[in-house]
RNA sequence: GCGCCUUUAACUCAGUUGGAUAGAGUAACUGCCUUCUAAGCAGUAAGCCAUUGGUUCGAGUCCAAUAAGGCGCGCCA
């Protein structure tokens, strides 16, 4: 809840003001309204701790130069009683502020004092969020795309928990339509060829190996008794054999993956309650529909999307989209959810205006969908793209990464970059134990420190104080400025749907780490107090390590 | 043809709502362990921020056009 860096900037603000206040009472500047202007903090920390603009940014208004403005504001500044030390004036008219002692000793006292939750808000407090990501197709195994997709909608979901939403995760399983009977049609060729019928599989179907492998259990079990049944008895038992089980290790799978759903809402009840034939009416009884070639097309170019499309084709059946229209309204009106966010791959970028037509077509706020679109993964070995797992010789994916790397380094390598860049993934990188491979960096940084606790504690030194008192070298410092920063980065995190943040803002935290370890030592700090403060700040570092850590769920072990 | 995304060091990428001298890691070179984990740190070298124009005190960042690459525009999902 503590957020020194907010503290710092409220505060800074209101003495900005009060200070131009009394430069008009006293008549030194005209009484003109002050211009928006911004307090941020200097890239470069010679600036000092935060910057502003205002005296450029009323230069105009008040009709007076820039540095003028500085320098009366820099005189009429009380800085008594504040975080702040004193004001410097620089280059064209900033105002630069340096912090004083107590704010840094302040800071960690307040990541120690809160622990595991240190870095949660309650800016979505009384708000319920539903993340539905993966959602892959239940026919056959996932793809790397799938395992970006589950390290980001977790990310994604566990952000929005921490900022104090409320949240659920879900998988909508694609039980129902064209696929399933594309997934019967495989599973039946695959039988029948088992029963030593000479039948070829159609070049659009699955030709995947586990196909041949659940009709091969199926023939275990029943024989050849479908062989001569009617093809829609054959198919509805080869379905109800397999679909499951694919279901079972969809969920085994992601599982093995730490992420665990809430809900896995299958599309088969939007059909069976009726809820897709729904749709098609309402949007027909509104007169947002009309029939063109024995198909009933939606008017959805009336509602922003590109073009029209259809909804129920010539031969009766509805097309995806529609229970997809259904799911939505489910979501967002049935199940009242203030956020829907739905994790997709890229290619379905040309989807989400269509669904969104339907959705504005049914009075549905369309603001409560935000879709997170994911650009494509390409794998890498050896500077060529990878294609197939080193281990099974498989093709990659979520199942066969994990074969080949590390868990840890696959939830962590997934949240690198932003959903919306193209992810060129490293494999040697991934398996590699060194400093090169960035979730080592993070976790050594972490293990480091819990060894540098554990030498104090053999050799009598650990002293557990909340309050440290001198730290004041540049490595002690920035160490301390960012982990001020870490309730702001994971509020802007959860606002734009950004993980990555999370891991960026872990490797600089345990460069951070580093640079402090090898310029200040802990055990043989010049005096008590020192050495008390530094252990202070080595459990504050290590906390967020591990609350950033946990947000992607990664361990941080104690020793490597 | 229309729409979305991308373009920053040799390679992979950061770069907050426009701010002060554009940053990391890798690869190359040079240093630092009788001292808390060298899986670390410090340093050197490396840039026409794709191109052109515009907006303004100020642009890698905002706007427009162009170029290159990726993706999408089904009675597939």
């Amino acid at each position: 809840m503590t957020n020194m860096m907010e503290a710092a900037q409220v505060q800074l603000r209101e003495m900005l003001l009060h200070a131009l206040g009394t430069l008009v009472a006293e008549g030194k500047i005209p009484a003109e309204p002050i211009p928006s202007f911004k307090i941020e903090v200097p890239a470069d920390k010679s600036h000092g701790d935060f910057a502003t603009n205002i005296a450029m940014a009323s230069a105009k208004t008040l009709r007076m130069p820039p540095r003028a403005i500085a320098e009366l504001l820099c005189g009429a500044m009380q800085f008594e009683g504040t975080y702040f030390a004193r004001a410097e004036i620089a280059g064209p008219g900033f105002l630069n502020f340096f912090l004083q002692k107590t704010w840094f000793t302040d800071t960690v006292k307040a990541v120690l004092h809160e622990g595991d939750a240190y870095g949660r808000s309650e800016s979505g407090k009384g708000k319920r969020a539903l993340v539905e990501f993966v959602s892959a197709n239940p026919t056959g195994p996932m793809h790397v795309g799938n395992a970006r997709g589950a390290a980001l909608g977790d990310g994604i979901a566990a952000l929005l928990e921490w900022t104090g939403w409320g949240v659920e995760r879900e998988f909508y399983v694609n039980d129902a339509g064209n696929q399933i009977e594309k997934f019967a049609t495989s599973l039946e060729v695959r039988y029948l060829q088992r029963c030593g019928q000479d039948i070829t599989m159609p070049e659009d179907a699955y030709q995947g190996q586990d196909i041949v492998v659940h009709a091969e259990h199926f023939y275990e079990q029943h024989g050849d008794q479908y062989a001569g049944a009617d093809s829609r008895e054959r198919r509805d038992a080869l379905v109800n054999f397999a679909l499951p089980q694919n279901i079972e290790g969809l969920e085994r799978d992601l599982r093995s993956y730490r992420v665990e759903y809430d809900h896995w809402f299958r599309e088969s009840k939007l059909h069976a309650d009726g809820s897709v034939a729904d749709i098609v009416k309402q949007l027909t009884d509104r007169g947002y529909t009309y029939e063109q070639d024995g198909a009933v097309w939606f008017r959805a170019e009336q509602f922003g999307a590109d073009k029209d499309f259809v909804l129920v084709r010539a031969n009766g059946i509805p097309t995806y989209i529609v229970p997809d229209i259904a799911y939505h309204v489910d979501k967002l009106v049935t199940r009242r959810f203030d956020k829907a966010i739905n994790v997709l791959g890229a290619d379905h970028h040309g989807y989400v205006p269509r669904l969104k037509a339907a959705l504005k077509a049914l009075d549905v706020d369309t603001d409560k969908l935000d879709v997170v679109l994911m650009q494509m993964v390409i794998l890498m070995r050896g500077g060529e793209v990878a294609k197939l797992s080193k281990r099974s010789g498989k093709a990659i994916g979520l199942v066969t990464l994990l074969e080949d790397i590390p868990l840890d380094a696959a939830r962590f390598f997934f949240n690198m970059r932003e959903a919306n860049s193209h992810f060129e993934f490293d494999l040697d990188l991934a398996v590699e134990q060194s400093s090169q491979n960035p979730v080592y960096y993070v976790q050594y940084a972490h293990a480091r420190i819990c060894s540098i606790l554990r030498n104090l504690k053999q050799e009598g030194l650990y002293e557990e104080t909340d309050a440290p008192t001198a730290l004041d070298t540049p490595q002690e410092t920035e160490l301390i400025r960012h982990l001020a920063d870490f309730p702001a980065m994971l509020e802007a995190a959860a606002r734009v749907y950004d993980p990555s943040r999370v891991t960026k803002y872990a490797t600089e935290l345990a460069t951070l780490f580093h640079r402090f370890y090898d310029a200040c030592s802990v055990k043989n700090a010049e005096t008590p107090e020192l050495c008390a403060s530094r252990t202070a700040l080595c459990r504050a570092a290590a906390q967020i390590l591990r609350n950033a850590m946990s947000i992607l769920k990664i361990d941080c072990p104690e020793k490597m």
